[in-house]
RNA sequence: GGCGACAUGGCCAAGCGGUAAGGCGAGGGUCUGCAAAACCCUUAUCCCCGGUUCGAUUCCGGGUGUCGCCUCCA
């Protein structure tokens, strides 16, 4: 078995991974927040997510994936203020928060899907598991971790020492930061929500034990990660962003039933920029994967994209930089397509690069994930040469990097002649007759037309190719 | 104000004690009527100043700059 090291952000540290069952790994994923289209930055952590699961199954390792659709509870302010964004939403597009919700998920998956992010092995709504929350929450306030007031059940960071540990803050400096007080009832400025009590009109509410409501943000994530990998499973993952709230109340929730640290390893994506700076919907510069495939450039491009740098530093985007990740791609899998299908047998020479290529690729993502290490690999192996011995190799890179490198399209994908426009048909073939007369500004000319047009011609040794531009 | 991160060629980025992976782009060449494709070659001393060390892009200190979170957001 081979070693795997992953940085905690718990310990700040790399640290060698073994799952505590031996050959099963229980890993949760903060999903999304279903009221909006994910952008590519949230993809950007699920693709790295994707990355962490398909590692740990080419390691041989059995993953059981849990993934939350949070439908219900996620104020429009982190730190439970504002409206419910679903209901928030849904009042705006004038629908249900239910009909949001399932328009949302199906694209978050449609997009996923395109991205090859593998779908995670068990997907749960919160909706779904009201009943889970509220006796985790009757949990916790018989433990003596929560209070109740008007608005609601809140958790009290104060009976929680280890209270800002995954983030590295100090409530003391946090309060003395003078955050401007906030009109509420909590006893301490980062005490949370665990159950808010609805007000009639309320669309989304359940009954509790405290009367009508819906749960807080965080505790979706104590209960579904709970209920399905136990009360201390190996990985959580997420963005960056979540470290300072979310997961450190998550932490808190799980503590105050179980005293344990809900998982071993918490694993944290960092942010796209864009243009060298933050994505917000302020900026108006948050884009979609179809504003992508608007400009041409197709899903699985922006995950090479996200490949050719280390999850866990910022990465630039930018309409140059995924130009030539498209490029890129395109070009990797032309050089490899072409490879595979050349003749011969697999020579004694080749198994032996093979056996080199394939152990410095397992190498580079152990590595905490080095996938820009990995995908030099890749370049390498499909640079090196190899033959027919490349097929079975990149396949068996392809199985973490999710590329399709063998099947996708490659550069330049040749038009069908038969489905070319009937000027453009005419026009090519008025240019071979002119190359056969070897009238050669009229053939450069009509080939400068058809560019025009849309059309690159190229010549070969008895012919020509037609790509679309 | 609190917390955190980063500064590597035109761009996107690895490396993190022994004089810099990879991709994109660019330049040159082979091939081609020309072009395209393909192939070959070329393309950085790592923000600045100190220190530690035989040796630092890589460690420490100090600058400068940029970015992120604490409010929308992965």
């Amino acid at each position: 078995m081979p070693e795997i090291y992953l940085y905690n952000t718990l310990t700040r540290k790399k640290e060698e991974f073994k799952p505590a069952i031996p050959g099963e790994v229980r890993m949760y994923t903060c999903g999304p927040t279903v009221y909006l289209y994910a952008s590519i930055g949230n993809f950007k952590t699920y693709v790295f997510s994707d990355v962490l699961r398909r590692t740990l199954e080419y390691n041989g390792l059995s993953v059981t994936h849990v993934m939350n659709i949070t439908d219900v509870g996620h104020l429009v302010s982190d730190a439970d203020e504002g409206e419910d964004k679903v209901v928030a939403e849904a009042a705006r597009q004038n629908k249900t928060p239910w009909e949001i919700a399932e328009f949302y998920t199906q694209a978050f998956f449609r997009d996923a899907d395109r991205l090859n992010i593998l779908r995670p092995t068990i997907i749960c709504k919160a909706t779904d598991h009201i009943p889970h929350m509220i006796r985790m929450v009757e949990e916790i306030v018989a433990n003596g971790y929560g209070y109740e007031t008007d608005e609601g059940i809140y958790f009290d960071v104060s009976k929680y020492p280890e209270y800002g540990r995954l983030s590295g803050i100090n409530l003391e400096k946090q309060m003395a930061g003078a955050r401007v007080e906030v009109k509420t009832d909590k006893r301490n400025a980062a005490d949370f929500l665990l159950w808010r009590k609805a007000p009639k009109e309320h669309i989304m509410q359940w009954e509790s034990p405290w009367g009508m409501g819906y749960p807080g943000w965080h505790i979706e994530c104590s209960a579904m990660s709970r209920e399905y990998l136990g009360d201390q499973f190996d990985i959580h993952t997420g963005g960056i962003d979540h470290i300072p709230i979310h997961h450190e109340n998550e932490i808190a929730q799980s503590w105050a039933c179980s005293g344990q640290i809900p998982a071993r390893f918490w694993l944290h994506g960092e942010f796209l920029l864009v243009d060298g700076g933050k994505m917000s919907k302020s900026l108006n510069n948050v884009y979609l994967l179809d504003d992508l495939a608007a400009r041409g450039y197709e899903p699985l491009a922006f995950r090479y994209f996200c490949l050719g740098a280390h999850y866990r530093t910022k990465l630039n985007f930018t309409w140059d930089a995924i130009a030539g990740a498209q490029t890129g791609l395109r070009g990797l899998r032309a050089q490899v397509q072409r490879a595979v299908q050349s003749q011969g047998s697999v020579s004694e020479v080749a198994e032996q690069k093979v056996a080199e290529l394939k152990a410095a690729f397992l190498e580079a993502i152990n590595d905490d994930l080095n996938t820009p290490r990995a995908l030099a690999v890749v370049w390498e192996a499909a640079k090196s040469d190899l033959g027919p011995a490349l097929r079975d190799l990149v396949a068996d890179f392809d199985r973490v990097l999710g590329l399709d490198l063998l099947t996708g399209q490659a550069k330049d994908e040749q038009v069908d002649e038969s489905e070319l426009p009937a000027e453009v048909a005419a026009l090519l073939k008025e240019r071979a007759e002119a190359r056969k007369a070897k009238d050669w500004a009229k053939a450069d000319s009509l080939r400068e037309k058809l560019r025009e047009m849309g059309y690159a011609v190229k010549d070969v040794k008895d012919g020509y190719e037609v790509t679309k531009i």
